[in-house]
DNA sequence: TGCTCTCTTGATCGCTCAATCAAGTGAGCC
DNA sequence: GGCTCACTTGATTGAGCGATCAAGAGAGCA
């Protein structure tokens, strides 16, 4: 059996993404855990740490856990982008779009979060885009110059994001497929247009 | 003084924006709306009877209260598409990025919503990207020839809400912006592709 | 053996929550 | 006046919440 504060860590994490972060009770936790009060209350001063820690493990485990096994076997690096994209599309299908992003879902169910878990969901974000950046940046050929490729990997992230909503509030892939092809078609068009020549429509522009 | 009923829905409507709805107390609609407890349940028989009234609010407030405002001077059909992402920014840039979509908020708060109030936010997001489509539609000699405008529109609104997201996030409108300048670009190459021909790769294709 | 220190136990606390209810108010109508 | 009925009042209820705490278990070491 692993030790108390990984399963504390590992149910909270599991029932987060389930029922969301408020609608979840420390008493939930402590059931899936099988720990009591004093264990949880011994490693974690409130909830919001037991929040806090999760937030970090999703931040840690984002190469490992997520990015490593949908890349597998996935070379192109713009194909990578889109392998990403259909490891959330997978984790819909999967779970009948219940369960998307659960960072995104997070990130709304608090409105005003406190700065130091405000904080925590921008580096997931944040980190989340730092690797799709990479991947445009070893596609920058294929792109057409002057591609302000951290803006397009915020839309990337965006895509993503959005897609999720709609689909786990229709309970359909559809919104999330439509979103996903409305970028792949983006990419293609921005590829086409590398080809030409780097035009200056063909930009990536940021702010008004 | 305007009547019990529309006190209390007009106060739910504006704390469930603010703080979300799970984080807002009957007596917080209550207080907000000076109102007792008794005449809020002889009109609702629950509080999620008030959120689904709410919701209703915003489905019949789309056009007069959203789009008829962003769209006054706007007549081009595509413009008014950013123009309607532009009243988004708005409420962003004037709220310093707290106050995004509140239907969206409200889609990720709820992981398992009762079936009426998924139905409701279903029912949100399909009116959004019916009135955007109605403007593809309108635009649709400048669109590649077969693009399907009801799948453009739905990455309209994954664009919309990503950014939100990310934005209100990371407190600053850097993402929404480079989302929604990612989405431009996106339109350009669109109407760039559709002057020279129907490419078939310019067609926005769904599914996978 | 006996001391220390980390971790566990689970009853308990004070509080907030959504919801209830009996009593009351007052406009409209006969 | 007297009746009706839609609405209001606000104290109250019981459940569930996050958090606390005194007591104890047990490993590691002298």
């Amino acid at each position: 059996m692993e030790p108390t504060r990984e399963r504390i860590l590992f149910a909270a994490m599991t029932l987060f993404s389930e029922k969301g972060y408020l609608s979840t009770s420390v008493a939930d936790i402590l059931r899936e855990a099988g720990a009591n009060s004093g264990s949880l209350y011994h490693f974690f001063p409130t909830k919001q740490d037991v929040l806090l820690a999760v937030l970090e493990m999703y931040r840690d485990g984002i190469y490992p856990m997520l990015l490593a096994p949908a890349w597998e076997g996935v070379d192109d690096p713009i194909e990578r982008v889109f392998a990403l994209l259909g490891a959330y599309r997978n984790a819909l299908k999967t779970t009948a779009c219940l369960y998307g992003c659960p960072i995104g879902s997070i990130a709304l169910e608090l409105h005003e979060p406190d700065p130091p878990v405000r904080e925590m969901l921008s580096v997931n974000f944040e980190g989340w885009v730092r690797h799709v950046k990479g991947c445009l940046d070893a596609a920058k050929s294929r792109l057409p110059a002057g591609t302000d490729t951290h803006a397009l990997a915020t839309f990337v992230l965006t895509t993503m994001e959005g897609g999720v909503m709609q689909s786990r509030t229709h309970r359909t892939l559809a919104a999330f497929d439509a979103s996903v092809a409305g970028l792949r078609n983006y990419f293609t068009l921005l590829q086409a247009s590398a080809g030409v020549a780097a035009a200056p429509a063909a930009r990536q522009e940021t702010g008004t």
